[in-house]
DNA sequence: TAACTTACTGTAAACGTTTACAGTAGGAAG
DNA sequence: CTTCCTACTGTAAACGTTTACAGTAAGTTA
């Protein structure tokens, strides 16, 4: 009875109080069953001494650590923030924790990102990279845990991944075309990333099928942020003479917003504009952006319980998701 | 030279590779000096074996586990993910990960939370929470390891903090009555938060001082959210005779953005409306919108390197930080 | 030369769990 | 009655580090 309020009590102290052996101690806490009578006894013990287990002797002795890593570009976009709360949707109902990793924009950081995880922290592995690159495929090949791939970057084919199919942007452009005519803008982001380039690679296959050298009609920004899009669009000469503009993301598309609401070009009277990713903010710009949705935290969700699925059961075969595109009408077209 | 590529390599194995002991290796890793001699040997069989050293055996026998776990009520809101970005931005330089944990909305979930630190999981806390209780404060005062605590909830006192002055709704109306005169609406969050106490408080004090009772001037939203702005802002009937709104936070804001478009009662010329936490919302929406600045990003960061300090230093003396509002002016106001 | 100091090294014991294994008690079956 | 089975139990050995301690070699001082 004598208890030590300095240090925390260990399994051993439960033993002890409970006059069991640590090992019925541990059995009864990982929810096998133990002798009727020495139930209460330990669920007593655990409580008098306020027991916890210690997550580093269960990590070292079980090779579990309960911990998923999450790894997204950059914190500061909406949409990996979407893709965050679903992470975080499925795992709080779960004994696992959450593990955010530095912001993954460059291959470096990549690279230093999936080398750490060697040092086994993480049971887990939610990877969702802009960049491509052959080192990348190569240091994740060497993982030692189950990953997720969220999005387009190329890795070995042992993984589960969650793509989104490439239509957004006709989809887009169809959609704006067929309501509005005219010249459409596509508002691009950088395409030395992997959505940069698809993107403006369905930019340009969806034109060149209506006969259209899409190419004059692309306007790429730095980044996939608002500054980025303002300086970009501010590249441009005689805006009016588009009718609707369609950007890489919704991020870009604010941008446009901005652009237009200060040069009194209203939206969508004379410019209609669409975004892609339909994030919260769609809804909090006026007008509202209409947008192309692909289910930000519905993929975040899926990653998590993928990940979950095959933590319990390594032998579930790899599934590869698609998400398709699905626009959102609101006030912006 | 036999290589296992099944399990990872451990610092025994290092130890036997470079013919030292694994002490010196441990030594070694953890800067300690070594023989010169040997140190080549110990980077040429760590890099031979590929090693890494393990988390779980580290934390265990060094009860650290290089992680700061970091709780915010809610992912979803801006002011939180500009937090986070913040507490990132100084753990990313160091070897300590962020653990993201669950959200914290409710007292029961914070209870849940700050009680699951007892397994030792994080070496530092960093505490946001809306909601104030004595049970909150009782079981943070059990807290084992140190926290930084971000907001007003009270707590003992061996904690550092960073509050926000309350002068941030004064301040606005100020400005507000001031460049527009006129009578000016308050739309606040629930008063069940602590921020939604403290805004109203200095609304109906502010309001006093002019001789005015505020009360009739409030309108409250279910929470801190768009969509509960626009329910409030709907119950109020003839909205035109305000001159000027200011809102407990950007979301709300933007939903009277949003409220006044749809109404076509132009901002700032007939209403005007400000905002509190300057997030990167505040650049987005049109008009952009003046919002009064409590420095999130650098309330993260001023966190992280808090708690960092204290790990390395425990005796440091705790800091009681107060951050003054500070009005940025934008376009709708 | 010896005695002392300095600077390092290796041995071995932790840290707090989980789990293989051997053991035991009690009931069922013969 | 013995034998077998079932359902538990406790002992002890891991898991991979860090670190107290004792030991040693080389350099310094007298």
């Amino acid at each position: 009875m004598v208890r030590n309020t300095k240090t925390r009590a260990t399994m051993h102290d439960v033993a002890r109080e409970a006059n069991v052996s640590i090992a019925s101690v541990s059995r009864f806490i990982n929810g096998q069953t133990v002798r009727e009578e020495i139930e209460p006894r330990i669920t007593k013990a655990i409580s008098a001494l306020n027991f916890k287990p210690n997550s580093a002797g269960r990590a070292l002795r079980a090779s579990k650590t309960q911990q998923i890593c999450l790894s997204v570009p950059d914190i500061s976009n909406p949409v990996y923030q979407t893709i965050t709360k679903g992470v975080q949707n499925i795992l709080n109902g779960t004994d696992y924790r959450l593990m955010l990793a530095p912001r993954n924009l460059t291959v470096e950081e990549n690279l230093a990102l999936i080398d750490s995880l060697d040092s086994n922290y993480a049971d887990g592995f939610i990877f969702l990279s802009l960049v491509d690159d052959p080192r990348i495929r190569k240091a994740f090949s060497k993982l030692r845990i189950p990953a997720v791939v969220i999005g387009n970057v190329q890795v070995h084919d042992e993984v589960d991944t969650i793509k989104v199919s490439a239509g957004a942007v006709e989809l887009g452009l169809t959609y704006l075309v067929d309501k509005y005519g005219g010249e459409v803008l596509f508002l691009n982001g950088p395409t030395s990333t992997i959505p940069g380039r698809n993107r403006e690679k369905g930019f340009l296959e969806a034109m060149k099928n209506r006969g259209i050298d899409g190419a004059k009609h692309v306007v790429e920004a730095e980044s996939f942020d608002v500054e980025a899009g303002l300086v970009a669009l501010r590249t441009i000469k005689n805006i009016s003479k588009y009718r609707s503009i369609i950007c890489a993301n919704d991020l870009l598309a604010a941008a446009a917003l901005r652009h237009l609401s200060t040069l009194k070009i209203e939206v969508p009277k004379k410019i209609a504009v669409i975004g892609i990713d339909n994030t919260d903010l769609a809804n909090v710009l006026s007008p509202s952006l209409t947008s192309i949705d692909y289910r930000s935290e519905y993929r975040g969700e899926l990653a998590a319980q993928f990940i979950l699925d095959r933590l319990e059961d390594p032998k579930t075969s790899y599934r590869k998701v698609n998400i398709a595109p699905e626009l959102v009408e609101r006030e912006s077209a």
